[in-house]
DNA sequence: AAGGTGAGTATTGTATACAATTACAATCAA
DNA sequence: TTGATTGTAATTGTATACAATACTCACCTT
């Protein structure tokens, strides 16, 4: 994770420069699961103390992104229960969501969500996952943000971070970004035609055809 | 908030033993809405240096437990607008728990519910409304916990905790007390009984009063 | 008297120093 | 060879020192 000092600058405080920086990176796949972060070479690389870092590291554990081990924090990989708890919390906010965003969002909205859509897309047979990733990422973000709750948008992003690690194995497969995409894409467009229950019902089989796959996923972390 | 050091142990980190006292506090209404903590005072009523205070401060903020100000954490006094966005994330996460908690709950949890209930009673018309309050927290707790996603039942009682400056206000007069406890009554008898529908509904119908008196408490918080 | 200006103070943000704990590895004995 | 044991290094937890910032209040000006 080698990074520029030039990101950091002084007028937002340090720590919550150093959250956002690496919660960025765990969205993006930039950090693999299981690596370690330690604070003191976090804080080298920033050029900055270990305080700050420190604090943000701590944050990010107390938000579920980042699990505690005896010795500092390492990327969390979740057991196939835990993946099933974060689903559940999944299922209840993000219909919610989808349903508020066809009545609120605006057209402008709805293009950079469509624009977010093809910058997906584009990725799914891509050699390297990480470009898809990415690109899911941001997806996700600029879907759940079209409600006007924002505590709700934030609440649900957190739950869909905590997947990470499933979905970074998920998505080495082209056939699961093809599938994820075609789901994206229904959703989009019954937020565009304002059909909450097509929307909804999208969403309902994406995250199905999720649980089914927990299953195997369960058989490649136990290896 | 008078604090003896003796609480204070050194075998569990000092920033959760500290989060853990302030947010019992917050949830007992043992600190007022409006009220400021500072690093400084606490740490010093703790016994502790300011590291440890400053984190656990920090947390109890980014948990939405307190504000931010400019010039350091004070307890929230939210708007009618941020009471609203909260008490929809509980209509979201609240009714599962409860439908779970019919299928899942044990014996002994559902006594363990039945006590609290029956201590919350107690205090109804009690002159201060400080007992209430506290064993109300005590009820929330143990009811949220009837659900086997820990998950779950962490998020719910992060938002319902989310609501104490509200809750602080209405509290005050008995007859809400009477009607928080008589709702509380009606989901306990249905979950002992093992009905979901009952028991969501006595919930939602709380919930819709609540809402109802968003726009007195508005005029209040004016004022 | 009202309003602006500035010094001083209160309080947080960051850095660093020190203490404590835990993991690891090397060594020795069985 | 394997197991236990002890010493060392790595890493976090807490305390404190220092820097920066924002607020308060007194004083001065008009």
């Amino acid at each position: 994770m080698a990074r520029s000092k030039g990101s950091i600058v002084q007028s937002e405080r340090l720590r919550d420069q150093i959250y956002k920086l690496i919660r960025d990176d765990l969205r993006t796949g930039a950090l693999a699961p299981g690596e370690r972060l330690v604070e003191v070479n976090l804080a080298k690389q920033l050029g900055v103390s270990r305080t700050p870092v420190r604090e943000a590291l701590f944050q990010l554990a107390s938000d579920g992104l980042l699990a505690e081990s005896s010795r500092g924090y390492m990327l969390p990989v979740h057991t196939t229960e835990e993946i099933r708890d974060r689903l559940e919390i999944r299922r209840l906010l993000e219909p919610e969501i989808l349903r508020r965003a066809c009545e609120e969002a605006s057209d402008r909205q709805i293009k950079t969500l469509m624009k977010a859509l093809e910058e997906e897309k584009k990725y799914i047979n891509a050699e390297d996952a990480s470009r898809f990733i990415g690109a899911n990422a941001n997806f996700r973000l600029v879907l759940l943000s079209l409600c006007s709750n924002p505590l709700l948008t934030k609440c649900a992003e957190l739950y869909d971070d905590q997947f990470q690690c499933f979905r970074i194995w998920g998505l080495h497969d082209p056939r699961n970004r093809e599938l994820t995409s075609g789901a994206h894409e229904k959703i989009c467009n019954a937020i565009k035609n304002r059909k909450p229950v097509t929307a909804v019902r999208a969403l309902e089989q994406l995250l199905d055809r999720v649980e089914e796959m927990l299953g195997e996923y369960s058989d490649s972390v136990a290896s």
